[in-house]
DNA sequence: TTGCTTGTTGAACGATCGTACAACAACTGC
DNA sequence: GCAGTTGTTGTACGATCGTTCAACAAGCAA
């Protein structure tokens, strides 16, 4: 569906205020009335959409894996490497993460999507930082860890470009990784 | 200026989505026509509103490290564990502050205010790091994963507030603190 | 060719948006 | 009491919002 398409690259320009039916039509080259036609309305189309760039990132990140040598903590440091260079770590990216955090509060559908994203995240995260020893107990509270802090990176490496690079934003990411695992004695 | 809180309470309550003229001018209590003859328009308010709530917020967590013990750590733990408890903490700030990212994307005012708010915010972090002992070379690195990790534990906190606790949140943030604070051999 | 289904259009509706402005109230100095 | 300043109101305007719907184009079975 060229809507959900439409939809992405619309608020990746413009973010969640640009993100109207017609913007959206025009961008995917067909009438304003389709939208209706196809989704229940505006914001199904904007859910829909959610899944779909969500699908992406999750699709970039496991290439960025699978292309890593065959070490864990080599896996490990290609999915925080990858997290500061594109296609993740755009503007783009961010205008259209932040118009879902936008509906995520408002809206229920949202929000609960947020959430699975949110697991699956940490559960990949999870499932890296096992293979490099980190132990069963304390599992959660690294996943959490190292997934708030490649967050926290993220947005401001988007947001205040000029303030860190994308190579420091990945050497710090890194040296906690290094304080987490050298902890597990 | 009862506007401005007007707007924040606005913002909080409803996100940027609600925060039209005839909103804010209804909670205030006012006509909407005033909005319009005290700033140049509904972005110059929701601007002022930036630096308002930017303001307490820092008063917030002043007050938080003002109140705790004077040793260094201690202090460094109170900034860390308000960050995680209302006022700070909670989905209406969150949805304050998504509002302001958005605004920071589409337009250039909002995003400086952004960079020297972050800007102020990671030498805050920094102080508080230096005086734990964190030496002057790794001072830069170490406040900005510090601030990266409490926002994105933050973050996660209001908007997956079913995820991890705020005790989790503190104990993930002060455990990460160790690890900077004892490689500083 | 005819009839039917499917996909798409674009005009129209009511609601709401930001802004502008003439009018009105309240207070001050004279 | 009376001008003048200041603060505030509420209406009006044009633009844009999401949604609806009668109409049209295209493909296909009969």
């Amino acid at each position: 569906m060229s809507l959900i398409a439409a939809c992405a690259r619309v608020l990746a320009r413009e973010g969640a205020a640009g993100a109207s039916v017609r913007t959206i039509a025009v961008e995917a080259g067909v009438s304003p009335g389709l939208v209706s036609h196809y989704f229940a309305g505006v914001e199904a189309l904007i859910e829909a959409t959610y899944g779909h760039v969500e699908a992406q990132v999750g699709a970039a990140l496991d290439a960025a894996v699978a292309a890593a040598a065959p070490e864990p903590r080599a896996r490990l440091d290609a999915f925080v490497t990858a997290s500061f260079a594109p296609p993740i770590a755009t503007p783009e990216l961010l205008a259209t993460w932040i118009g879902f955090w936008t509906l995520a509060i408002a809206r229920g559908g949202i929000a609960r999507q947020h959430d699975s994203h949110y697991a699956a995240y940490r559960s990949r995260l999870e499932a890296l930082l096992a293979a490099c020893g980190v132990p069963g107990p304390s599992l959660r509270h690294a996943g959490i860890a190292i997934a708030a802090l490649v967050d926290g990176l993220w947005l401001e490496l988007c947001l205040s470009p000029q303030a860190f690079s994308a190579d420091e934003a990945g050497a710090i990411a890194r040296a906690q990784i290094d304080g987490l695992i050298v902890r597990q004695f």
